[in-house]
DNA sequence: GATGAATGAGTTTTCATTCAT
DNA sequence: TATGAATGAAAACTCATTCAT
């Protein structure tokens, strides 16, 4: 019974997510995630309040994805510069994997002030919190310079990465996402690195 | 009369400034903005083809405003990590000063296809093309090390400020968007400056 | 559950049929239309394309009566001036019946491009043929004379029957459309029949 | 003066004809009319009351040619079935050479009511009279059937060219409209010709 | 739980007509 | 006479949401 429901849900979020990330949106219609669900239309509020949560509801699953494969690939590594080299890494290759995926978080949620507050947020807190560990973490190791101001230095990384792969969706993914990786890397350490290293 | 129908078209954008800024373009009405631009319905299809016409005719006038006045800060300096800072500085001080028209561009249109089609884009590209300009000529005269990639480094550029711009914006504007412009300066230049400097 | 949908359908058609037959295509409106027919602006989309589909798709159900009643009419018979003169007369007794209907159809559909494209045209087409094949059979059976162009029989036949309910509808449906219809036969009948007759 | 004024109405009527031949009245736009007079939308209500004013009086000039010109074809013959093939000749004609005219008249003005109740439609009635005159000179020097209704006669040679016209409009002009012209002729004869002839 | 017909407010856009200049 | 900017009412159509079955 309880499986049923999570897997019925799970159709409505996929179909969701097709819908939206082709359409965006305000132009995609509830019938069209409906009918690509295979459900009717009313089915989808005993589901999801409203065409809005539907929409929010998208990521959680996502995210816990990209969690779980960071995590997994951050297995065995102890010192912060590899670790955020990875983090870079595993970003750029994350939302080449999703592009559908990517259209809708990087250019309608993480641009509405609505997302910002609702719940699912929380999880994309909880990995900025998890950037921002490591670069403490390199600052205590002697990695990093402890004159940077590690939340600028978050601020740098997510901002870069942000807009990588919004000027990679916007040029209709033309380009390979993950083309200059390394180049970014080598900017963002010259400019953290402490002298030392 | 030339004069005339310029001053309405003045007018119309004004009120389309404000009620796009406050609104987004979906939720925004022609009503609404016919009524703050005190007039007829109608009279706005005399103006604008429809309304996205008229949504992407918004940015002409500030983008100009932004060259101008950027161009003005940029006289009299002649070297290129000086022209960066006060660009930095200048982005940051134009959208701390037109809040709404920064929401409008960031959060709206730079995250739209369809914009990176419209006539307003190129001016947009010109500036991006500038600070290009500006990173070359630096690395010419020495000051900014030639095994940069200079597109790397105005996107990362750009990035920052952009990222800023978004997130002051989201935070409804609660801090001081001028508040660690030096940091930031601090940041990008100790990646780009050449060792002998 | 179908059956319901069949009848809303009807309702709503019976409500266009009255609607567009007082107020023609264009000057009737999708609202008044709803109102007659009790039920939302939005159902009426539910069941028609838009207000062209719901305008063609009126006389699929009386083209069908028309048929239906005609060949009852002409059971029995079988020989080719008899089945005319019915034809005749059963076309002028339908349209004298069906006044608002007869408006629809012969003020507006048969002088539109576009109904000759819809479906329903094919109705049309298959009376039309009818008549055709009744007069070759006349002509194969020597009732009618073998110079005469067949379609070109039809033609005026045809012609006269709509010009005769176009003049009667103009006139405000002011004299009896079957007034001379005796005439009429008379008249196509000499201008056909075989002189051996 | 005066010769200016009917001039520019003469432009004008000239632009409408175009306009709504190719439009029809409720599609074509009065900006259009305007633009291809070249003059102002708003002059244009100097000339005309209205829209349909405008519509309506485009026929004027037009029936005025037809009768000039039929009477000109008409000098010289003294028996009516001559006259009859000439009217029905020229009839076809005169609508092949002004197809666009045509468009209007047939499928736009014929087919409304407020048309009958125009100005201009007395001079379609003095051409119905026409005919019915020469039916009944006809009858009277014995070339035509006396037991012959005239009216009915006119009203069946007005019906079968009104619907070849119309035919020939709907389908996109594609055949030639004096095609056989001389068949039907025959077969209006045939049922009309006194035995003796 | 599931359905899908019904809703109806709300939207953009059009355009004949007017009138100050 | 001529202009063309301004009007504003009206129209068709959409779609997220509900609720009786």
């Amino acid at each position: 019974m309880l499986n049923k429901k999570v897997l019925r849900k799970q159709q409505i979020l996929q179909a969701a997510l097709e819908v939206f990330g082709n359409s965006g949106f305000q132009t995609a219609g509830i019938s069209d995630i409906a009918r690509k669900a295979k459900i009717a239309e009313g089915t989808l509020y005993f589901y999801f309040k409203n065409k809005e949560d539907l929409f929010f509801s998208i990521p959680a699953q996502r995210i816990a994805e990209f969690c779980e494969g960071l995590e997994l690939h951050l297995q065995g590594m102890n010192e912060a510069p590899g670790k955020l080299r990875k983090i870079i890494w595993f970003y750029l290759y994350f939302f080449k994997t999703n592009p559908v995926y990517a259209r809708i978080l990087m250019l309608e949620m993480s641009v509405s002030k609505r997302f910002s507050k609702a719940i699912t947020f929380d999880r994309v807190k909880a990995f900025t919190d998890l950037v921002l560990g490591i670069i403490k973490e390199g600052q205590e190791e002697g990695f990093i310079r402890k004159d940077r101001d590690a939340c600028l230095v978050r601020d740098i990384l997510l901002a870069v990465l942000e807009y990588r792969v919004a000027r990679w969706l916007l040029n209709e993914e033309s380009c390979d996402l993950l083309e200059n990786y390394s180049e970014i890397c080598d900017f963002i350490f010259d400019g953290i690195k402490s002298k030392l290293t």
